[in-house]
DNA sequence: CCTACATTCGTAAACGTTTACGGAATGCGT
DNA sequence: ACGCATTCCGTAAACGTTTACGAATGTAGG
């Protein structure tokens, strides 16, 4: 005898008495509630999953779907692990399970997806890495899962989603630099069909027009996202007739690479070359010299993702009012030295902001 | 009419024989499973896999716990989704999917253990993170649930693990230090109780005593495996009365910190500290100098640990035969400029191994 | 004492599969 | 024409839950 069985048999009770008690139904005593409860935890019963979904027909589950490619790998050092903590304590609240569903490198994401939505593993999704059009979205949609997308994309329907603020940052990044003295600024971008790298370039070119400076095709380097990708920028940025003074990063991970190729060429990012990363890592500060950059709180964005999910589910929607909105996550400046210097000023008068350390341990 | 029964009378037979088609059963006809295929993929049809996991007592998924606390996010980039690819080059070829289970930062790793486990979400389950004393192990073992977990353990029973050589690393990169001309040599570990800290100090300590060199305590320097640790444990050592000639870091990430805390003082990694770490990752040969670590393939590490695992499942060991095997999984050194001086030596004379990059994208 | 209602619990049906079992149809050898 | 093996398929039970329904009991009001 297992499972409820065993422990309806053990208190002598019927099945049904034993799960509304367990499932805090309202028609049970309160006496026999507690003895049910405590039948439970000495047995160490815990209700069967499969038993549970195939019945109501929902499995309290909850899936994030990333990909394990390659450039996943070497890019987005942790991001969802950050994320999945601020998903975790929305959904920790309505006793649902939040899983990463891996989809493999050799398979085609929106076949992976189909499977695991087919076959009933997860109630709701969360997916990532959306491409500018994304097959996803539309069997979402269409199948009534519901979902919501880390990043937009180009769709028919509307859906909800959130994205950084890319436009932001790029605009910002040019506008600081353009105060700083700057007039020829490179920037870099994902070849990828990424939506991001579009928005970022376009949101650039405005903001250069904005201050009357001609847009150069030839100061968009397109490399991937990767420390060895900022290496190539470095390489090519070198390589221009007239180089630019200040470079903006669509990666802050690019940064590793790319100071060293300027090192390597005698050119000292910071003082001869400056640079702007999107997105924060600890690493940034720690670098020589720090880099200027975007931060963002992972938690804070998770909380916002689980809550416009549950807002999209049925049963939750009384908690978590307004279906389908979508959110633009701003990005705030943590000033660095890489970008800490005036173009043409001397460097002896101007003083950089820097950043200090005490001797202790500093929680970050 | 869901499910099986809208394809059985969609094709005007019955379940039971649907099922045979699509589960490859032998005792159906081939024209009649060339049928039910196509209706299956006209009509969308997937398994419930509830419905599926309730009959046969297994669900085909296979769980990767891994812990989402502050410090694995900071830490362990992307270590897990190396790993995750070469699993699912294993799994894929039973059908079985993965899934990541990442333990919430507040909730104790046994408790969400067993609460996953006792749903019955998966059949087995890989458990990383694993401390010197840890009660998943016992755990998974009395309730026999097939597991294996990345990270040696105490444990009264034996069990399936694989776990980085740490004792070998240690030895390894004090042999080529001492090799070098370095007698004082420091080495940071960990404080926490995860197993690793103590196998690499001991490690360290037994080959420094191959060479008669005194081991001394203020030279194992305790500090989170991060950045900023690496900049506290630069710190550290810059303090010492008598300063070292070379430190072992047990994690590269702390490379960066470590370097700006050097470079902050005028002391140039590289040329009057010689440094090693412990695993490799792409941003390694891109800092300045670049760092001479382990290398380590964590889709092989996948391959094997996804083997070992199927190994302790009834159902497969006839595929995978050797059950409960330990292994220690070597690393190879990857040699950078970090270490490449000799103590004493004119800098001038040495020739300092270089890693070169062309223009071209190269493929790592 | 009868009725109405609330409380508590047992019964049994569903959820969507897989699979043991047996029956029908067919082929084959005699 | 018969027996027998083989091939194919339908039937129904089972997996472990939840839950609609109704029965049993108690309680209060008339």
């Amino acid at each position: 005898m297992k499972g409820i069985r065993r422990l309806a048999e053990y208190l002598d009770i019927s099945i049904g008495t034993v799960s509304r008690a367990l499932n805090g139904k309202p028609d049970v005593n309160g006496e026999t509630r507690r003895r049910v409860l405590a039948a439970a935890e000495e047995l160490g019963y815990v209700a069967n999953q499969s038993g549970r979904s195939l019945r109501q027909g929902e499995t309290k589950v909850i899936g994030l779907m990333i990909e394990s490619s390659k450039e996943t790998v070497e890019n987005a050092d942790n991001f969802f692990l950050g994320v999945t903590s601020g998903l975790q304590s929305v959904f920790a609240r309505h006793n649902l399970d939040l899983i990463m569903l891996p989809c493999p490198s050799d398979e085609d994401p929106h076949e992976y997806l189909k499977r695991m939505v087919a076959r009933r593993i997860v109630d709701a999704m969360i997916i990532s890495d959306t491409q500018r059009i994304d097959r996803r979205i539309d069997f979402l949609s269409r199948a009534k899962i519901p979902f919501v997308a880390l990043g937009r994309s180009l769709s028919a329907s509307s859906f909800p989603w959130i994205d950084l603020d890319f436009e932001g940052v790029a605009a910002h990044a040019v506008e600081r630099l353009i105060a700083l003295g700057h007039r020829r600024i490179a920037i870099t971008a994902p070849s990828s069909e990424a939506n991001l790298g579009y928005l970022f370039i376009e949101s650039y070119r405005r903001a250069l027009e904005r201050h009357n400076i001609a847009f150069d095709p030839s100061l968009v380097i397109r490399v991937r996202s990767s420390e060895h990708g900022g290496y190539q920028a470095a390489h090519e940025l070198l390589l221009l007739e007239e180089r630019p003074t200040a470079v903006i990063l669509i990666y802050e991970l690019m940064a590793i690479g790319l100071y060293r190729r300027l090192m390597e060429s005698g050119v000292m990012p910071g003082r001869d070359l400056a640079v702007i990363g999107f997105r924060d890592a600890p690493r940034a500060r720690f670098l020589q010299p720090s880099l200027s950059c975007f931060r963002i709180s992972l938690y804070d964005l998770g909380v916002e993702l689980g809550q416009m999910l549950l807002a999209t589910m049925p049963a939750y929607q009384e908690f978590y009012p307004g279906d389908g909105r979508n959110i633009v996550w701003p990005l705030e400046l943590m000033p660095g030295e890489s970008d800490a210097f005036e173009v043409g000023a001397d460097e002896k008068e101007f003083e950089p902001e820097r950043l200090s350390f005490g001797d202790r341990t500093v929680e970050f």
